[in-house]
DNA sequence: AATATTCCCAACCGCCCGTGA
DNA sequence: GTCACGGGCGGTTGGGAATAT
């Protein structure tokens, strides 16, 4: 039946929230205790912003007691765990984390290193791998990360159903992005899981467009 | 030093669901 | 029962920074 839009996309302000709108939602928000309706606080509080825009910037950023970033081992391993159960629902799985939302936690899941890759080629990536911390002084695992979290769903669930199978040169990482499109992961192809599930299954992200847009 | 590549994460998009008229 | 609406959610995109070559 089709729906109309939320707002007029070409009215309202897009793009990254300033310091200025940020105060005004935050203190608007916290004045009235709760948003009420989303779609009219904008005009409520005088923001030129979608009601939805700005939702999803109170959940996501504002809301107090809200962690960024930093996440744990034992949040990593419990995301895993939720996903290997649950599947997709990050909103379910963040409802298990305390001070997380759906977005941090599908942001960790489908773009961790730990969780995307098997190899670390670089200190950044290495410091910041949640399952190999950089602090660590014991010598790397005989099995790269990728395949214990493969092993970890394997084992939790019955989701693969294909046999591991990649390399982990940066040229297959280059091949596999510049062939992987909406199309190809799509219902043509049932070994062409969409992309959250294939990062997890794979250790390796899908293709993100903004490398093909130089 | 310059350029290319990779990554993080905020924000957007569009669909689905629950609810009330 | 049907429809419109708002909220919620998963998936996707894009900017900018960090890192590699």
């Amino acid at each position: 039946m089709g729906r109309s839009p939320c707002c007029d996309k070409g009215s309202v302000k897009r793009g990254p929230w300033s310091p200025e709108e940020d105060a005004v939602l935050r203190s608007f928000v916290q004045r009235f205790s709760n948003a009420g309706n989303w779609l009219t606080l904008p005009h409520k509080a005088g923001l030129n912003r979608c009601g939805k825009s700005c939702r999803l910037r109170w959940l996501n950023y504002l809301r107090p007691s809200l962690r960024h970033g930093g996440f744990t081992k034992e949040e990593d391993n419990l995301i895993l765990s939720l996903y290997g159960e649950i599947g997709s629902k990050w909103s379910v799985i963040a409802a298990r984390l305390p001070s997380r939302t759906g977005n941090d936690v599908k942001n960790q899941s489908t773009g961790t290193p730990s969780s995307r890759r098997g190899t670390c080629s670089s200190q950044r990536e290495q410091q910041r791998h949640l399952l190999l911390p950089a602090t660590t002084a014991s010598p790397p695992p005989t099995a790269p990360p990728w395949l214990m979290v493969n092993l970890f769903l394997l084992l939790r669930s019955s989701i693969l159903t294909q046999p591991l199978q990649r390399s982990t040169t940066a040229e297959s990482s280059r091949t596999s992005r510049s062939s992987c499109t909406p199309s190809s992961w799509g219902s043509s192809s049932s070994s062409s899981p969409r992309p959250a599930l294939a990062r997890l299954q794979t250790g390796r992200p899908c293709c993100r467009n903004r490398h093909h847009r130089q």
